[in-house]
DNA sequence: ATCTCAATGGAAACCATTTTTATTTAACCT
DNA sequence: AGGTTAAATAAAAATGGTTTCCATTGAGAT
């Protein structure tokens, strides 16, 4: 069954437009994370006219909303991955191929209680070589 | 008793320069997690000239050689913090004030075994109001 | 159809971080 | 102490991912 982005994006009380569709379109389909910039180029191939700002506005908005998440990288750059795993989890990355895979979520919720106030965000993530490119002998690319 | 902040240095096989001295002393006296911009302005008073490259090459080689942790900071920007908890473990940071508390490390070590692959580096981390701050009322600040 | 405010494009600004290159300095060896 | 060498540094500039600004467009409601 195909996700109905439409309603994904009512629920955030965001408008349904062409370029959330398609941008939700992209990252559902891709297999791996993917930049801003990456999106704004496969976007280019069905918009005549799309600006990198609503690129970067449409993505932040839609991590906000939780539908996609962020993957943040060594080299300091932000990638987004839509995974299609609703309940809460983290994520490990690989810095060769992009590939993620879902990690279970420890005691994080441990963790929480160990703090003395309020926890308003976290992070998990691992990152490192997958399987494949640990075997074909691949390196962690910029 | 006081750190030998020399012998740190020369454990990572790095020179024993004054900056680099005095780059240390000022993350180990700080009480929250600061900026190579803030670390660069306390330097400027002891230094007649220094480089903020500099302050940012030697924050990374510590951070590097684990002396060091960062503070990844959701408004994105990068911050140091001198911890003298040796053992492995994670942080609370307050995005008020800028205090930071330890964190037992949860299962990790669990995680990494979920993994296929080779994990080169992990991040945990929580964000949130410290207990002062939360009862003080002050909010998250960029 | 009209209205209203969110969404968008384009250009420009922003600004933390990195690169470059010449110079200085710590470390090491007589 | 003096000489050698590679690392460390300053200064300036570039980099480039990201954000801001504002005029225009479009989605959703009536
Ligand atoms: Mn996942
Ligand atoms: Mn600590
Ligand atoms: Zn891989
Ligand atoms: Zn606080």
């Amino acid at each position: 069954m195909p996700h109905d982005f439409a309603a994904i994006l009512k629920e955030l009380h965001l408008k349904v437009t062409p370029r959330r569709l398609a941008t939700l379109a992209a990252l559902s389909t891709a297999t791996t994370y993917v930049s801003p910039e990456e999106v704004h180029k496969r976007l280019q191939g069905e918009f005549a006219r799309i600006g990198l700002p609503t690129v970067y506005r449409n993505l932040e908005e839609l991590a906000a909303g939780g539908v996609i998440t962020k993957v943040l990288h060594p080299n300091r750059q932000l990638y987004y991955y839509f995974c299609p795993n609703r309940s809460h989890h983290h994520h490990f990355v690989c810095l060769a191929c992009r590939t993620v895979e879902d990690l279970e979520c420890c005691g994080l919720e441990d963790l929480e209680k160990q703090v003395g106030g309020r926890v308003i965000s976290h992070i998990v993530q691992a990152n490192g070589l997958c399987q494949a490119c640990l075997r074909a002998g691949r390196e962690a690319s910029a």
